[in-house]
DNA sequence: TACTCTCAATACGCCTGCGTATGGAATACT
DNA sequence: AGTATTCCATACGCAGGCGTATTGAGAGTA
């Protein structure tokens, strides 16, 4: 989209930076393969002329392209989270949010799919563990230990990767957005990857309603066996 | 490896198995990408004279083996279970298991993958839909409504997949398998991923030790709440 | 206007994979 | 043995992508 150039017969001439754009929206909708040559200079309306002299060969397009998805997605999807203050909400938000939106998932989805390419897998292991490593320190505002709070981000980081990929590979076992069921998987997610802090409140831990038991909520008051 | 004929002028002639069973390999160790006849044929110490003898052309090929992997996919991983009478003492095993070994998830990250390829996607998801469905299964055996049970499953299934593109794009992320933080974060997995029945002794759900609030395991007594 | 520098078009050769056509060797059949 | 059938090798044409070399058009500058 972003890509093809502004009006189809623009006589402006082309950047690196157009490019490397391009190259990004090509592995938006078509994958890695996309990222090719000749596909991509007809899709800018121009010929590999243009292309070598901005780039020495399809390698250095793709470093270029990663680096610019790497710039953009720094902090997302976690971003505009930091200026909430409870870190409690902060999580809840941040798990809500992540697995509601497929925003900006598309082009990670293919880079993960190509991953064979060493290239890629280094740009989306280090982009992986910022996301993780930013989760931790979420788990530990609440109040986890180092250890159990990296536990906690490696499961909630498992939950939105295989989501992402359901809601590709199996759209079927995923509830229409608008759903009630959707909201109500939400919130099971919400519960399922925060740590319960009833345990600091005992007064509230006690079961008030006991026959609620086996209703699907996660894991009650497991905390209280180890 | 088990596609490279037993010698290698070994005189016997190739069978279509054969090379279903030779893309399957390729797959495994290449991607789809592997999945070549050129290639192929020269990994069987034959010509591409062969293939087109056995099969019309690449698709024919492509979706034998997958009809092939499908087969044998039934039922795995989560095969060999059925005969566990403890239906909670299943959930943990399947949860346990599934997380541990890594065997045959090369092929499906593969074709997950691909999964741009029309033929592929429809693989991938009859299979991760009958695994769900047999998660789902699993988790009404232990008493939940199958509402419920359908959050549950939807999300083991989701960390089982998650997990798995950590253990493979974030290796350092993931605890060698026989460091005690592995056994520990399995033990955690467990937790998270299975509902808690205390509840339904509520003798025992009284919080024994409130000091271990905030220890880090999975959403203490979330089921009192609603 | 002449000159230079930037960007792009054209044309070419290379490689790799797909699919076809045809002939030949090995095996089975009678 | 002779024939037919099964399986494979060889040779070919085609397509698409990569990279190079060369030419050319436009814009800026003196």
């Amino acid at each position: 989209m972003s890509a093809t150039r502004d009006t189809i017969n623009d006589k402006t001439r082309l950047s690196a930076d157009a490019w490397a754009q391009a190259a990004l929206d090509a592995i938006a909708d078509q994958g890695i393969a996309g990222v090719a040559v000749e596909p991509l200079a007809r899709r800018l309306g121009v010929t590999k002329g243009s292309f070598y002299w901005h780039f020495s060969n399809r390698e250095a397009l793709l470093k270029r392209a990663l680096e610019r998805w790497e710039e953009q997605e720094t902090g997302v999807p976690f971003q505009s989270l930091e200026n909430e203050t409870d870190p409690r909400r902060r999580l809840q938000r941040v798990i809500r949010e992540v697995n509601t939106s497929l925003r900006t998932s598309r082009i990670y989805q293919a880079l993960s799919a190509a991953a064979d390419d060493p290239l890629i897998a280094a740009f989306v292991t280090r982009v992986s563990t910022r996301r993780i490593e930013t989760l931790r320190h979420y788990y530990q505002a609440v109040g986890l230990s180092p250890e159990h709070a990296s536990r906690w981000a490696r499961l909630t980081y498992s939950v939105f990767l295989g989501t992402l990929q359901i809601r590709r590979d199996m759209p079927a076992e995923w509830p229409h957005t608008d759903s009630t069921e959707f909201s109500q998987y939400i919130a099971f997610l919400e519960r399922a990857l925060l740590p319960d802090d009833d345990a600091m409140n005992p007064d509230l831990a006690a079961p008030a309603h006991p026959g609620a038991a086996l209703t699907g909520t996660p894991a009650a008051n497991a905390a209280t066996k180890s």
